[in-house]
DNA sequence: ACGGGTATAGGACGCTCGTCCTAATCTCTA
DNA sequence: TAGAGATTAGGACGAGCGTCCTATACCCGT
């Protein structure tokens, strides 16, 4: 009784399987008996692996952006979504101890790759980029702002690593708790907006 | 007029390799072509990949050492050593932007590949937090020594990950100056060992 | 009931990979 | 100078890869 369709559970299982084990890694093999569909099946859906990081990168994207907008409506202050934004790690440790930052990691591949889609897949990163932009601008930090976004932005991504390298918990939490810290310092000097 | 062997050849071409390409996307092939030797030679110098492997995180491991000791005999003071740590990211910045961190992106690719060498390779990052940790002790910080050393060393993977994706040098410039601010600050309140 | 587009299965193809074998060449000592 | 060990070249091998073809099954309006 699944309403998905065949084409977005390939996608799906690609989009998992790419953050575990990475992109090159992962064979049509590996998609297939996660969807448990026959390999020959895949040239009617995607014509190359290519098309389906394509795909994957698209979907990653969009949840992306139904993310942040549902943060945009949660979080009555802007402080408040970027709050939201530095709790990720949080939320998302166990992943991340074990497979690092699903944007960090994928873009670092493309890059080692040459990849064409290195381009599509950095725009993920610029999604919080500029939703975290807009975020400081509005606590009237314009002129700073897009400092303060890529600021939070790398140090999302070292903890990440760190905790991928070291697969430590209470460092993310301490860290956490630093970058709320130091978004406190921040906020507290500004008016509300 | 070389007096390099050969088997110091391959590893230092797979260190390059390993370095722009990854591990898993760099074949015999390449490495063979890159130090001008046949692909079956290989197997004389070493029985597996994951041999050259090891055998490149141990170069890796040495030269780490190399470096921390060169920086423990130059600075005189722990605030310098430290500072010659972060400034690596702008000293490197053409090779960051293109490649990312050596150390960062291997662990976390090896890391997907669930790969036996994997413990070995974060040891570069352990090598870099106990030498870090011991800068900041002797600065009298004892107590949260390693937690500044991990938060310096996550600070520069977010930054090398970033610098990646956005091939953005003024970023690297401007996060360094803010870490070597941010080390100024918890300095000047210690005396000088 | 049937015909036509949709979807799937299974396998062939050519290529590259890591691995491994063997013959040839080089080097240096006795 | 002869021979033994070290080193290299070249290619064979099986496995796995992405790609692609074709025959079959399915679904649904008529």
């Amino acid at each position: 009784m699944n309403a998905e369709t065949t084409r977005e559970q390939i996608i799906e299982a690609a989009d998992e399987l790419f953050y575990r084990q990475g992109y090159e890694h992962t064979s049509f093999t590996d998609i297939a008996e996660t969807v448990q569909i026959s390999r020959g099946n895949f040239y009617y859906h995607f014509k190359t692996k290519d098309d389906i990081l394509n795909a994957v990168i698209t979907l990653r994207l969009s949840n992306t952006r139904e993310m942040l907008d549902r943060w945009d409506a949660e979080g009555a202050h802007p402080a408040d979504r970027i709050r939201s934004f530095i709790h990720v790690l949080v939320a998302n440790r166990a992943k991340i101890m074990a497979y690092g930052c699903p944007v960090g990691t994928l873009c670092a591949e493309l890059a080692k790759l040459d990849h064409i889609a290195q381009t599509e897949a950095n725009k993920i990163f610029t999604l919080f980029r500029d939703w975290l932009r807009r975020q400081f601008a509005l606590l009237g930090l314009e002129a700073e702002a897009d400092a303060l976004a890529m600021h939070i932005l790398a140090r999302s991504q070292g903890v990440a690593t760190l905790a991928n390298a070291f697969h430590d918990e209470s460092f993310i939490r301490s860290e956490v708790d630093q970058m709320c810290a130091w978004l406190e310092a921040h906020t507290q000097k500004t008016a509300s907006p």
